[in-house]
DNA sequence: AATGTCATGTAACTAGTTACATGATTTA
DNA sequence: TAAATCATGTAACTAGTTACATGACATT
């Protein structure tokens, strides 16, 4: 039994905050860009075919009176493990450099999953990993700015300004926690 | 004959600045965590044969002395007009949406492959894009805020201000083109 | 009656992933 | 000579994409 994929993870995140069906899903998934998964029928329903098959999630035919039948899809006791484990996963530099979105759409679950205080754990790591990379691909810039075409060099000074907001981001989040913490205890 | 992947593209656009074999392709991956592509020979080696196999690149055995053969891949006339004809598509909402990678991987060939007239071209449609999609989610965020769980308001947070930072860039370095065009007609 | 939206699905195709295989050359 | 690195590739599997199919119900 293999891991879900990172759809398999966010559809899971959804119906653990409240059971819906593969259509409301897909609304959810137009409606909002979320991450940048597709809405099309042909990823969603298979993704929760196989939720399904791995005892993950489990599918009810909603009961109305009509002819026009909906699945709503529910995680499982199983599921619930599987998706806090993920969560839980330790943040690395890996994902940091290559799977940042995933990292996101983890936070994004996190604190109504885990609480509060995972969330602005999580939050310490991915700061202190960002924080990390950051002089890493300065260093990079500098070493190689003179052989690479002028746009390529601003390229790289976006993806260096995007982690730069995001490490100020989580260290606000994070001070945020830290009030909130104080404030309501 | 459809179209190349992203990583095609990526492939064109390296073995358009100087020809070279799958391995070094595979150590710029590795060195530069550029975009967010595998280095696996799994991936490029077949991709480099999709593009050879569509006229788009040609491979050549490297002549040496030696046993140990590299196959060295250039861009083909063909492969030159699709390549450009990538970097030349036009700016659009959706790509802002979901694939503001692919934006900046044609950003950072465009100024060598079409000139720095035409990269300061691309950054005002892609600053006009971005400006004009940076209100809608922070229509969202107001609207939804209330439903959403803390982690998942910030979590959207840091999305539009990653937004915000490629806007300021996408401006700054318009800027600096015309700071350049200025000082060097 | 026709069109649009709700709702679920399938089929063919594509391009990735991981893991393995092979052999040449260089370095410790 | 053992290990690391250079260099290319393949095979099995997986999960997407696009496009199509089907039918219920609601609106005009």
């Amino acid at each position: 039994m293999n891991e879900p994929s990172q759809l398999g993870y966010a559809l899971l995140g959804l119906i653990r905050q409240q059971p819906m069906s593969g259509y409301d899903l897909r609304k959810i998934f137009t409606a909002t860009a979320m991450g940048s998964f597709s809405d099309s029928p042909g990823a969603i329903y298979p993704a929760l075919g196989r939720l399904e098959a791995h005892g993950l999630a489990r599918g009810m035919v909603e009961e109305t009176g009509s002819l026009r039948r909906r699945r709503i899809f529910a995680i499982t006791p199983e599921g619930l493990v599987v998706f806090e484990t993920w969560l839980r996963t330790p943040v690395t530099r890996d994902d940091v450099m290559r799977r940042v979105d995933d990292l996101m759409l983890r936070f994004a679950f996190m604190d109504e999953a885990l609480g509060a205080g995972y969330a602005s754990g999580f939050l310490e790591q991915f700061a202190e990993q960002v924080a990390a990379y950051i002089p890493s691909l300065r260093k990079y810039l500098e070493d190689h700015a003179s052989e690479m075409p002028l746009s390529g060099r601003l390229a790289l000074e976006c993806g260096i300004a995007e982690y730069e907001v995001r490490l100020k981001w989580a260290r606000a989040s994070l001070q945020l926690y830290e009030r909130r913490k104080r404030n309501e205890p």
